[in-house]
DNA sequence: TGTACATCAGTGAACGCGCGTTCACTGATGTAC
DNA sequence: TGTACATCAGTGAACGCGCGTTCACTGATGTAC
């Protein structure tokens, strides 16, 4: 085994490690050392891999990111009738949903509270991106069909379409301001229920989460518009 | 000055610095230590008055609870025409917002992902309570005087009937269940926008926060069919 | 009103632990001639 | 094909720090008679 190939396998093990801590441990307690004890190397050999924890701490962070966003993606593309919008946002956000179950740890470091003294680079953008993305193509689509919002929707003002100037370059997407806005609504939804159900707010009043998912989602889709 | 007083005192100058540090660091970073330093006395001392660093942490949730429920119970008795709901839900929604960007940290010990090694004991779920009470208690005067919701809303099945059977008794509101699934929806979107808010997530996106987060209530607001 | 005793607040030292990062060094792997 | 040198991975000790919690103890405040 050449030392390109040893460094690749030893930089992996030391991230699927980090991985496993992180999921049973979550973001604030992950260590560096605790790590390296694993792996089977002492804690400062771990810098010839990585230049600080906070460079790890990214990795792990685009990792979890690409595997939602794949995970999304791939249920969309799930969707055998691609003209079945409302089946296809259905799929992604059930994946949502389903991906922070399983991985509360990796959701929270994506999407709860930051960590501190930690502040996610650039590098992060495109692997978050992915998600809002697969949505928003969704959004696209629904437009293209022509497919009418099915709630009725306030008209956005000159001041309110500004707000929204960011999306379109950062998503690379192309639709009306009416339709961003209950598109966005509806991711902000998603994560906010996904949130307050993992973080406990839920707990007493909810008695049936996945029942109450399923009825939300089914809201939202009726509510953006989508048929099948 | 009596014991008593005395001891009332110091438990108050504990807690008034802890939450100042709080504010400062967040709650992960959060000592007991550093915190007693602050106090002028040294770190077991503090035993005297929390039994345990998880107990000075209760005792802040508490008040952050108390304090944002305070916050918007304030914003929807400052709305002088009782009978203007959709000014009472804007109100109460921006007073969240506001007490979130204005204690953000405050706000992720309540709605962001929980402290390591931290579970919040029975006793928080009054103040917890106070933020969706008072969002409920609008939704009940909107059904009580007959308001018809404001996007066609599903029909609720006997599964999902089933799965809101926690939300009456634990807040005490009687309402049909298609009103209360889209008002638990509208309470999902409004802290889902804050926290994607406020942890970084519409970076880039959005390019005036104010103007957006307007925008989304204002739709919520139509959606309930909340009129004056 | 004074005394004896009990309660309580706060001290200071210690336990036992963990962390991220740096640094001089060894020994193995790779490269150029 | 062999040698000299450079690169690199990993070690082990150390720096400097912080944490929550326990415990025996002192001295002051309160209480009962």
């Amino acid at each position: 085994m050449s030392r390109a190939e040893n460094r690749l396998e030893i930089t992996r093990a030391i991230q699927e490690t980090a991985r496993r801590h992180l999921a049973e441990v979550g973001p604030a307690a992950l260590s560096l050392r605790a790590i390296a004890r694993e792996v089977g190397m002492v804690s400062s050999a771990v810098y010839r891999y990585f230049p600080s924890r906070d460079d790890l701490l990214t990795a792990l962070i685009v990792e979890a990111y690409d595997e939602i966003g794949a995970a999304v993606e791939a249920a969309d593309a799930g969707v055998r009738r691609r003209s079945d919008l409302a089946e296809r946002f259905t799929a992604v956000c059930h994946a949502v949903h389903d991906w922070a179950r399983a991985n509360p740890h990796e959701y929270a470091l994506l999407y709860g509270s930051p960590v501190p003294g930690y502040a996610a680079p650039e590098t992060t953008i495109p692997s978050a991106a992915r998600v809002p993305g697969t949505l928003l193509r969704i959004a696209e689509e629904s437009e293209r069909a022509a497919q009418e919002l099915g709630a009725p929707t306030r008209a956005v003002s000159a001041r309110e379409h500004r707000a929204l100037g960011g999306v379109r370059p950062a998503l690379d997407v192309d639709l009306s301001d009416e339709r961003l806005v209950r598109w966005l609504m509806a991711w902000k939804t998603l994560f906010g229920h996904t949130s307050m159900e993992l973080y406990g707010h839920m707990h007493r009043g909810i008695l049936d989460y996945d029942a109450h998912f399923s009825q939300v989602i089914a809201q939202l889709a009726a509510d953006l518009g989508l048929s099948s």
